[in-house]
DNA sequence: CGCTATATGTAGCAATACTATCTATGGAAC
DNA sequence: GTTCCATAGATAGTATTGCTACATATAGCG
């Protein structure tokens, strides 16, 4: 998976992890490990600043918990964070199909020129 | 349309509408254009640089012509570039089932915790 | 006591698409 | 005939963003 692939789509990412429950940032790791069947397998020093800057634009909420002496920092979806999500989702299937449209022919173009 | 939504995967859309046939940088535009069915509109900031970058990797070959009084760079895939392309279909595959997988689902994740 | 898994975080880097701007020709509109 | 649009190419500078590398710390196992 090359690295700039998943750019501009990790927040869409993050946003569907999270719905519907709270993940420390840990969790979300390994929630994109296994919900992608292995393909996503995210250092920190991308999720842990994406998860940072998801709550700056407000569509995350955080707080604080102890877990068998650990701290962790758990985040669920604002009303705002809901509703980004919904509008990634479209803007995926719009993305995804224009591209699969362009590069899923196998065959070459008809000569038109 | 987010911009960074394409990053990453401008370069396997160029080369997906050179192939099989030789095309011009604005023609290039307009291939994209419709053959996304209008979802990538991308501006000659955008196009012009990329096929320069992708020449400069050697997955096509430019060469000059002129029409109509208007000079063209006409763009075309090398082997190098086919195979490139061949790749960018399968890593899309791939990329696409997995963020598919985890944004596909309208449902929230089952309480776990 | 060292190693691994768990857990969080930052600084700096590299890649890349976009905005804004510039030049130029041919043809249509007015 | 001159203004405007489509065609055609190009570049400088910017912003975003994911990654690498590193630092810190606890729990549990051997």
């Amino acid at each position: 998976m090359r690295a700039e692939a998943l750019k501009g789509h990790l927040d869409g990412l993050l946003l569907a992890v999270l719905d519907g429950r709270a993940l420390h940032g840990y969790a979300v790791i390994e929630a994109l490990r296994e919900g992608s069947d292995g393909a996503f397998d995210l250092p920190t020093g991308t999720v842990y600043p994406a998860l940072r800057r998801l709550e700056r634009a407000g569509l995350v909420r955080s707080g604080w918990s102890t877990v068998a002496g650990r701290r962790r920092r758990t985040y669920e979806l604002t009303d705002a964070g809901r509703r980004a999500l919904a509008s990634q989702r479209t803007a995926w299937e719009a993305f995804s199909a224009a591209v699969s449209a362009l590069l899923g022919r196998r065959d070459p173009w008809p000569a038109t020129h």
